[in-house]
DNA sequence: TTGCTCCTCACGTCACGTGAGGTGGC
DNA sequence: TTGCTCCTCACGTCACGTGAGGTGGC
């Protein structure tokens, strides 16, 4: 018979999370004084615990852990358990590598010198358009709701023009507008078609996008998921300057290959001056 | 102007987050109306809202969440806080990664036939015999903590005594002991010689290894990270046998190559009648 | 008046860590 | 008597979720 402190010390686990078992009834000492309250452990135990510890560490909770141990559990019943575990191990591994390459991207826009200056943030006058575009609604504002909803509509866009030979005259535009119950995000991707004209059967709209007077450019390079990144860089120096934002910002996809990390996409935030500056939502 | 229940549906986060956040200084309200208590944002307070969440997605506590966003940080301390997010990650990734195969090889145990009868388990007796050895000290009782104190015993000890020309009569051994003051683990690298003289120069001792009269065999398949399985059906065996466990058991490296997923490993626990019972510690 | 939104406590979550305050055996 | 181990509360951790109980504007 091994006290608690001897138990615990064999067991390389702390005397608190013992009684803490104890208390849950996952591993009951083998006897308990009466007059005292001192637990007594038997060796073999030792065995149960190490089954406690080694459950415990692969992510089960403890209520999971003691039906496990219990062996109240039928063979497929376990088996459940374990494969949903698994998928949840695999899920989070995901989760984990998503939020490395995000904190690999921050790190390489630190350690990057235009972090520090935001100098190639500009000030420029963007023309009216004639385009063809399709529209969308993505359910959130982040890059990851939008990605699924803009790349097929990008891709249709590309395709339809190209089938009906109609020349394009520009890069790709992405463009945004709140949805009427502010729940969601409107998605448009317009094509600039010059004077080009549509065939009737065509499943694109023309639209005449309106020139913005003024805007704040600058240039994101790497992939989409990344973008927050240059936005912030975009809103601090706008912040800075005497103008304030006047709406969403549109992207121009100036260079989209295969390879995601070589992407340039100008984005360009319409402004107005400061002084009359009621934030638009 | 916005109330907490529109500025909440507009970050896409809880109404009670953003009190929590309130309470923290984390993000406060613009303004605050004194006689209600009512909250109003302002809509560009959203843009600080989504670095929060951003951050706290990178898995940063609110407390670094609240250095991050207040600007106070120098350029160097960012970096390092991203540095230490990504090394943690990198860890966290690699710990999820040895879960996954220790459920993963569970899931097999648990699928292969085996593991419902455990009949490959038997009873033998193991003769004496004489041994070359090197003794180690690993610091816990888990695989993990005695694979790199067992491993490069049992290299030195293949070496030597291909150095010296010994012929080798049996598969190589590994047997445990008790470190005096318990809290360690005495692991012996074994390799039975037969009546083979070694050198003077030898570094490595012989031994006689005592017979086992009587203990249950059981052959373990796969990697050492996973005898627990093996070694837990053979509990649950000798639990259900007339005999308990009297030591720690022995382990014979019958197959061992370079690819640890097919590697064979014989366990033979000794054993004593139960009536006599007094479980060794 | 009925809904709806807002408010402030305050408990619960999960697996313990960490004292506080006290007792029993060498 | 002094250490050492053991005991039982009970609070703290972390980021909220979830009521309870009440108020203000349409």
């Amino acid at each position: 018979m091994l006290s608690i402190g001897e138990f615990a010390r064999r067991g390389r686990v702390s005397v608190r999370m013992l009684r803490h078992y104890d208390a849950l009834g996952l591993l009951r000492p083998a006897t308990v004084n009466a007059s005292t309250g001192y637990r007594a452990y038997e060796a073999r135990q030792l065995v149960t615990l190490n089954r406690v510890v080694a459950l415990k560490d692969l992510g089960f909770a403890l209520a999971e852990v003691k039906s496990i141990v219990e062996g109240d559990l039928g063979i497929a019943e376990l088996r459940g358990m374990f494969r949903l575990r698994r998928s949840q191990l695999q899920a989070g591994i995901e989760a984990e590598r998503a939020r490395l390459a995000s904190v690999d991207a921050r790190l390489r826009f630190l350690e990057s010198a235009s972090a520090l200056a935001g100098a190639e943030v500009a000030l420029k006058a963007v023309p009216a358009q004639r385009v063809a575009q399709l529209c969308g609604t993505a359910v959130g504002f982040e890059p990851a709701a939008i990605a699924p909803v803009l790349g097929p509509l990008f891709r249709q866009l590309i395709d339809t023009l190209a089938a009906a030979s109609i020349p394009i005259v520009g890069p790709v535009l992405a463009l945004y507008e709140e949805s009427p119950d502010g729940d969601a995000l409107q998605v448009r991707a317009a094509m600039p078609i010059g004077s080009a004209h549509l065939p009737d059967d065509c499943p694109l709209a023309t639209a005449e996008l309106p020139p913005l007077e003024l805007a704040a450019s600058v240039l994101h390079h790497g992939p989409m998921d990344d973008v927050m990144l240059t936005l912030e860089q975009l809103g601090r120096w706008i912040d800075a300057s005497p103008y304030r934002s006047a709406g969403y910002n549109r992207e121009v996809y100036l260079h989209c290959g295969p390879d995601r990390s070589h992407w340039v996409v100008e984005l360009q935030e319409p402004l107005r001056p400061a002084e009359t500056a009621t934030q638009g939502a």
